[in-house]
RNA sequence: GGAUCGGUAGUUCAGCUGGUUAGAAUGCCGCCCUGUCACGGCGGAGGUCGCGGGUUCGAGUCCCGUCCGUUCCGCCA
């Protein structure tokens, strides 16, 4: 046998006991007579003991032992004399009598510690002796824990998994696919599925009622932190539904999962419309862990008291000629510097964010205000500022001006800034939202034609179907975002199961009817047959176990991630194939 | 496609306005050490400064190009 425990279980109630562990030479320390190894496994730690009285050559061969040497070790538990409160196995230590060297190693490029002094780059490449750190194996047993909680859920919810195709048909729509050449049918490719929507929709037609799969869907777009190009998703479709009773179930699910893996209760989930979202957050995924909320300053007597029209002789042209002003209030800022201003002004006009410039208005402590404006507004208009902000004595009130999308997307990356750096983004804070109302269509210039915003299939909000004709741009959609802490972490919306309003959003979409046919003319061939009304739901999974683990990356959460440029350095993919690969998949190098 | 920061010892980094033999920490190797758990002490080895070109009496340092990586924008229904 070679093992009777694990590196993890014993105690000092083991005592006594002969045991055999088997794992990795963690560390060793050496004292001459004395010399003591932590043993490594999944589970733990556990520490070994020689002593060269009792017997030297076992302690002359433990001395010779390298980091991550693979062992067995037959001895005996026993209380330590030293006991270390900082191990859970601290109590204990296995007197040693007899030491198999199972295997050697290499000295690894980095040390395998819990603060490790190996960069990125180097970690990924040997990821096998990263995924050996305990934070990263954590996230990883996390990454398990939260699948099963899922399943367990869904399944008591009479959802059925499913698997559905990995090599399908590619479509223009949305995301740049990954293809793969057919050998069997020259010159023709499969696609890999950016997500398994159309199958999942005929599952319904199918009669399945409740699906759901954990599932692999791969798109082939330029990465991010929180991107790669093939990642998990929790797939969930329902027959016989309205919104409400898809928000319910997996309102359902999150709590579930907070409850299971994080112990936590996020209560009800509120719901926040995407005109609300852009104008008081200027981000369909607002970070709710914190308040912030913009304050519009209106020019005109009607609907606001609020004049940006300064009394002075001259006039701010800058907020005068601008679409909209808008501004947040920065607790507690007001003793902010000029040099921290400036950073901030930097930081809003940088070229990712490019705007113009901030003005800054500070609320004194001594009741005075002190703006970047002062020349255009008198004491008393400022004042008004305040009031609108809810400023108090002590705050800092930061305005931006300019045409109205991009100033609201200047100030949403302002706030989430000035949130970071009052320390409102706490990783052990939990905020979740429902965002609904999101438009139907979205224009795209360039194209000069209305795409989907979420994908074609998505319903129209019943009353709204009439506007189709009229003005397709405030068609709301009957769809569904649920966020948090700013990570949009799951979508879906209720489908159109009627096969004359798949038509008509076809044809909005600029679809002929020959298209539509040729790329979804499966999905339409089986509308004909009975589809039940229906819709779904999906989570970025990867995201949802970064943000349980408190991480703003998905990388440690996916055994073997890829890096920036799409590539797994460890085993160096992609790569080139030879010319018969080529000539059997009917390819022609033009490299 | 664009912006940004980075690439120097096995590793993480320092290296000023260009100037003798490129440093530190850690790891590694050797010796010493009986209660450590970031053990300690003494000693040692270890470098194509990513690559190519240029400026200069002289380049790790300045310039151009290029490759690799990070983060972000575009993109991601």
């Amino acid at each position: 046998m070679l093992r009777t425990h694990t590196c993890g279980e014993l105690r000092l109630s083991d005592a006594g006991k002969k045991v055999t562990l088997s794992g990795w030479v963690q560390t060793s320390r050496d004292f001459g007579g004395l010399t003591f190894i932590d043993l490594r496994d999944r589970y733990g730690l556990t520490q070994l003991a020689f002593n060269s009285k009792t017997d030297a050559d076992l302690s002359a061969n433990a001395s010779t032992l390298g980091r991550e040497f693979v062992i067995q070790v037959v001895g005996d538990v026993r209380e330590r004399e030293n006991k270390n409160p900082k191990m859970t196995t601290g109590d204990v230590e296995i007197v040693v009598n007899e030491l198999k060297v199972l295997n050697v190693s290499k000295t690894p490029p980095f040390t395998i510690e819990d603060e490790t002094d190996g960069g990125d780059e180097l970690r990924m490449k040997y990821r096998y002796l990263d995924l050996r750190r305990t934070p990263v194996r954590e996230s990883i047993l996390l990454r398990h824990k939260v699948a099963q909680a899922t399943r367990a859920y869904l399944n008591q919810e009479n959802f059925i998994e499913v698997e559905t195709p990995v090599l399908i048909k590619s479509t223009p729509e949305g995301a740049r696919d990954f293809v793969v050449p057919s050998r069997m049918n020259p010159g023709q490719f499969y696609a890999l599925p950016q997500s398994p929507q159309t199958f999942k929709q005929l599952l319904m037609v199918a009669g399945f009622d409740r699906y759901y799969q954990i599932v692999k869907c791969f798109r082939d777009e330029d990465l991010r932190a929180d991107r790669q190009p093939e990642f998990t998703q929790i797939d969930c479709e329902m027959s016989f539904v309205e919104q409400q009773d898809i928000l319910d179930t997996f309102e359902g699910m999150i709590s579930s999962l907070f409850k299971t893996v994080k112990g936590v209760d996020i209560g009800k989930l509120p719901h926040m419309t995407y005109a609300d979202a852009a104008k008081y957050y200027g981000n369909d995924k607002p970070d709710t862990r914190f308040e912030m909320r913009f304050v519009e300053l209106k020019n005109g007597s009607s609907d606001s008291p609020l004049l940006w029209k300064g009394s002075g002789e001259a006039t701010f042209k800058v907020f005068d000629d601008a679409e909209l002003v808008i501004g947040i209030c920065a607790k507690g800022c007001a003793s902010y510097t000029r040099k921290q201003l400036d950073e901030l002004t930097e930081f809003v006009k940088r070229p990712q964010i490019g705007s113009t410039g901030l003005i800054y208005a500070r609320y004194n402590e001594d009741g005075t205000i002190k703006s970047s404006v002062d020349k255009f507004y008198n004491e008393e208009e400022l004042k008004k500022w305040m009031i609108a902000f809810g400023a108090e004595k002590g705050d800092l009130i930061l305005l931006m001006a300019g045409g109205k999308d991009k100033v609201r997307k200047a100030m949403s990356e302002l706030r989430l800034e000035m949130g970071m750096r009052l320390g409102l983004r706490d990783k052990n804070k939990f905020s979740c939202l429902w965002l609904i109302d999101f438009p139907l269509l979205e224009y795209n210039e360039d194209e000069k034609r209305w795409f989907a915003m979420h994908h074609p299939f998505t319903s129209p909000l019943p009353e709204d179907i009439a506007l189709l004709d009229t003005d397709p741009g405030a068609v709301r959609a009957n769809a569904y975002d649920m966020v948090i802490n700013g990570v949009e972490v799951g979508g879906g919306s209720i489908r159109i199961f009627d096969k004359t309003l798949q038509a008509k959003m076809f044809d909005v979409l600029g679809f002929t009817p020959e298209d539509a046919k040729a790329q979804f003319g499966f999905l339409m061939d089986a509308f004909e047959f009975g589809a039940p009304p229906h819709g779904g739901i999906a989570f970025g999974f990867d995201r949802l176990c970064s943000l349980f683990g408190g991480a703003d990356s998905i990388r440690d959460f996916i055994a073997f991630p890829k890096n920036n440029s799409g590539r797994d350095v460890m085993i160096d993919s992609p790569s080139l194939i030879d010319e018969k690969q080529m000539k059997e998949l009917n390819i022609k190098t033009t490299v």
